[in-house]
DNA sequence: TACGATGAATAGGTACAGCCTATGGAACTT
DNA sequence: AAGTTCCATAGGCTGTACCTATTCATCGTA
């Protein structure tokens, strides 16, 4: 039971001929009549009567012909619906961001993606990086959106955007006049930082390794927003990407001048995978908008 | 797009892998992964995201794969359906019956066919010779029983049944007395006969020409019950097959003794037709039937 | 009745498609 | 680093769907 057999089939019921249904199907009559007799074989009874002139369906042959009608259009549906899709700019695309990202550069992209693919149905997850890598094997998030970089070569990843980092120092504080700062200067300070499990935390406990610096922590969270507010009060200094300035505008923010006191952000998507019309403008889009405002960030 | 190739993408996406989905479609894995890269090349799409352990369905393969479940479900259900139907004894049986045959033949044989083959619909139609032949070139009808021979040999015949004739006489006819005639003994009396067109006039003329006997019509009708019940009221006297006989008490039936004042009764299909069980079991059924009652008859 | 025309089946040969085994290369495990 | 476990590629083989040529049967016509 073949597929050109059922074409075959079709044409004979139709033309009513087995000359004229090879003529419309492009082959000979003899390679018609064979695979029609293969196909009669294998149901074990005739699906045409041959009479002398024309050929005419059995009863049987009436029971086969709507069914075999809907099985090739359903397959030309099916192979329709697909290349369609597949052309298409629609679909879904979920994409992880980790929470100290999130708030500063989900909005202007998710505007813009939903402006330039208004089909397309975007979900947005914040998880913290090991989740999102995990979520990317098992396929629940098309791309993230996380600190640069990641182990792991099943990953690819796209980086976009590196950030110098600041101090969070309070206004008054001693330091709070100067433009820029080393590490070492907040040597003696107590520190406000996130909660483990945020990688931006291990951005900054890596920075202070590299600037011999052993923070005293007196104070853990899991927003810049918490930490920076009792930064205002007065509570210690804190480190923040550049991103989260201005965030609170008691605290004064200033440039760390180490060397790779930066954070990379990028987007990662599982090594291997298909990307959809919608996935591949959604990365195209994050690095275009984040390379678009890298100059106003840097300002 | 080849139906192997659906049945290979829907083992790849049961087992999650090629080659268990190989092993499954007992096919060597290679094969199955040339398949599979061939319809993605024709669909112009991957359908699977071949990570390197495991293997998973993209997005325009998981629109796929219900829609070739369902291709291929349907092809099942049809060959399915097929086989069924093609061994069972159901299906519909369409006989067209003469009407100088139909009231005497069918009630026994429309019994034990029902009896016998509960589950076909079965269909009269009464209609004279010339059309239930056309019918049955048409396919609009089965079988046919009429009166044998007929011409044309894209029909297949098979009689079961030779009648002799009768002449039905008033009851106070000089002839009534008589065990046996020949039809030259009426060539003086008024006859009742058949209308044109019903084939057993024809079978009476040729009678009638064989015994060189021109008979004098005084009345023509549709039924033999008509031409009986006028020969019981002295009317004149008509000619009938066995089969009629009795069908009015008062008239006398006396047997023609003429060489092939016969007729004979047959069933007759369209050469080439192929018939299914309920058809094959109808014609053994009237041959038997009509076999078995045939010594009834001549009693 | 014989004849050519039409249409399906059969015969014989060919080419390609799908299958095989062997091998390569990548990812994961020990 | 070696061994496993995957899928992809390479190269060769076979079956089968296709072709042309022919036969067979029926039908219309001279």
């Amino acid at each position: 039971m073949e597929l050109h057999q059922l074409r075959y089939f079709c044409a004979v019921a139709d033309t009513g001929s087995f000359s004229r249904a090879a003529e419309q199907s492009h082959v000979a009559q003899p390679s018609l009549s064979q695979q029609i007799l293969k196909l009669e074989d294998e149901l074990g009874a005739r699906l045409f009567d041959r009479l002398g002139r024309s050929v005419r369906l059995t009863d049987l042959g009436k029971t086969l012909l709507p069914r075999a009608r809907t099985v090739l259009r359903e397959l030309e549906e099916a192979k329709g619906e697909v290349i369609e899709r597949k052309d298409s700019a629609g679909g879904s695309v979920t994409v992880g961001v980790i929470p100290t990202v999130a708030p500063y550069f989900l909005p202007p992209v998710l505007a813009s993606f939903t402006k330039k693919f208004p089909q397309a149905r975007l979900t947005v997850v914040e998880e913290i990086t090991p989740i999102l890598l995990e979520r990317l094997r098992a396929g629940t998030i098309d791309v993230a959106i996380l600190a640069l970089p990641i182990r792991g070569h099943e990953f690819e990843a796209w980086p976009f955007l590196t950030e110098p980092l600041f101090a969070a120092i309070p206004k008054r504080h001693a330091l709070a006049k100067r433009r820029v700062l080393a590490l070492r200067d907040l040597r003696k300070e107590p520190f406000l930082v996130l909660r483990d499990g945020h990688c931006f935390r291990d951005t900054l406990v890596a920075a202070c390794d590299r600037a011999r610096l052993k923070p005293k922590i007196i104070f853990e969270s899991g927003q810049f927003s918490s930490l920076l507010s009792l930064v205002g009060a007065d509570m210690g200094v804190s480190i923040v990407p550049e991103m989260a300035v201005k965030e609170n505008t008691s605290c004064r923010y200033i440039r760390i001048g180490d060397e790779e006191a930066t954070r990379t952000i990028g987007a990662v998507v599982l090594r291997g995978r298909s990307l959809s019309r919608a996935h591949r403008g959604f990365l195209a889009l994050v690095r275009q908008e984040e390379s678009g405002r890298r100059p106003t960030a840097a300002a």
